[in-house]
DNA sequence: TAATAATATTGATTTTTATCTATATTTATA
DNA sequence: TATAAATATAGATAAAAATCAATATTATTA
């Protein structure tokens, strides 16, 4: 099933022109990611790296959650097209794609 | 219990400072207003109006749910500070509050 | 190859939220 | 004041999502 939105842009801004449905679903798949506050705070804290990455190893100790639930979130954001990972031997890395955030901010003007 | 951000700023741009846990529950809290289908095409019929406001009555058929349907997601809605109502005889209208998603916007940034 | 460490998945539980029907409230008007 | 129309609330149900413990997988290294 092919997305019927680019990364970059999903549709008009929810301010101007009218949503479609198709639109608002999609739209609101992506706000639905951000709302909550543990995924918040692990786009913030990649964000404030001197590397913009961050180790999926540092996270449970700083959120305080579960490692499977970290994992759930950190799958949740990359789903999403709002992280990237890369492995580097036993370790997973996460960068922000700055697009689909873009995209966002976008679609609120 | 008063809020600990004002309507118009909330905290540091999700991507430049980091984000205390109190300013991660806020802004996932309106990010999960927002993520709902149903929500955002209320947001966009209202812009979509030349008068910039909508009639509730209006709403019911025009997103196929039932009114009480209607009238809890005006109020989430509401509650957010993402639209003001003014009642006018039986009638009550919406409009946008802008500030709130411009807040979004720039906590976006 | 065995042991270890990081991450992912599974399955269960709980919490949150959307939705509806039924009913209540509010407002206008006959 | 009785009726009608718009909106709100209550209560029930169902669906979605968060969380965790247990376990599996993947990669490294001794």
């Amino acid at each position: 099933m092919k997305p019927n939105q680019s990364i970059t842009t999903c549709c008009p801004p929810l301010l101007k022109g009218r949503l479609t449905p198709d639109n608002a679903n999609y739209l609101a798949a992506i706000f639905r990611v951000l709302g909550e506050p543990a995924r918040l705070q692990i786009l913030s804290l990649v964000a404030a790296q001197p590397t913009q990455e961050v180790c999926a190893c540092e996270l449970v100790e700083t959120l305080g959650l579960a490692q499977p639930t970290v994992s759930h979130h950190l799958r949740v954001l990359y789903e999403a097209n709002l992280l990237t990972k890369e492995r580097r031997g036993t370790w997973i890395y996460y960068r922000l794609s700055p697009e689909k955030l873009a995209m966002l901010r976008d679609a609120l003007a």
